[in-house]
DNA sequence: CTACAACCTGTAGCGACTACAGGAGCAAGG
DNA sequence: CCTTGCTCCTGTAGTCGCTACAGGTTGTAG
């Protein structure tokens, strides 16, 4: 399996892929003669992994901790569920945060008549 | 004023001052003989109705065009608006998306029983 | 033989800041 | 007068997580 294959298996972009292998949140990859990069299901399902953690919003630092974590099967999971706490609270607080600003946006626009600038609740808004 | 006391006034880090006046947000300062930025009440209107904007979400791009808007009173506020409306969808369609990150995470961490990496939930979860 | 696709490396760009480095100006205390 | 320390200046580089090139090589199909 080569770059591509994986990019399109994993819904992954191959500057991504790259990318990962750069920071070194994937390992090198394996080479070909000519020099391309091979996957096996084993890499597939890594990236899977870090496509599924960063989908929930983990940043790559995180990644990386899960990714260490998951292979010491033997190892304590309370990084793990801490990680994920702090990551539950990260957004209940981004919720919170974004469901006043849908509060203060929505009062802006039933307010706004449509008129002109002067009169216009959401400039206004913005000003207060 | 100098850019210190607009700081603190606006709550609005001094780099971050600056950084809106080199990418054109801000009108370049007034200098001071020495060389200093000095700023009017009306600086510091036009910097809390950035800021404001700026919580709510709106990216600089939308921040220009507010901006402009706000200096032709008698202009039809359709625009103002029509970016406003924007940025409800997309407020809301974050907040859809965070609610069902908070509902996997939530789901990860309630049958994560905080033994061993092999059998976290948490850890498992990521790799479904 | 010629296209063209897929790959390679290396570097630069994005948005919205943030953090220096290296210097100048200014007020207060000794 | 001199030092200390604060605020300010410009200019550049770093942050995060990609994404988009440029310029080259390799592989495949007609």
């Amino acid at each position: 399996m080569q770059i591509g294959d994986l990019s399109r298996a994993a819904g992954v972009n191959i500057e991504t892929i790259r990318y990962y292998e750069r920071i070194g949140v994937l390992p090198r990859a394996a080479r070909q003669v000519n020099g391309r990069r091979t996957y096996s299901q084993d890499d597939a399902r890594r990236l899977g992994f870090i496509r599924h953690a960063r989908d929930l919003g983990f940043d790559l630092a995180d990644v990386r901790t899960l990714l260490a974590l998951q292979e010491q099967p033997e190892a304590s999971c309370e990084d793990a569920s801490r990680i994920a706490q702090a990551q539950l609270e990260a957004v209940e607080s981004r919720i919170a945060r974004l469901q006043s600003l849908r509060a203060e946006l929505t009062r802006m626009l039933t307010e706004c008549q449509n008129g002109v600038v002067a009169q216009c609740r959401v400039i206004e808004a913005l000003n207060g």
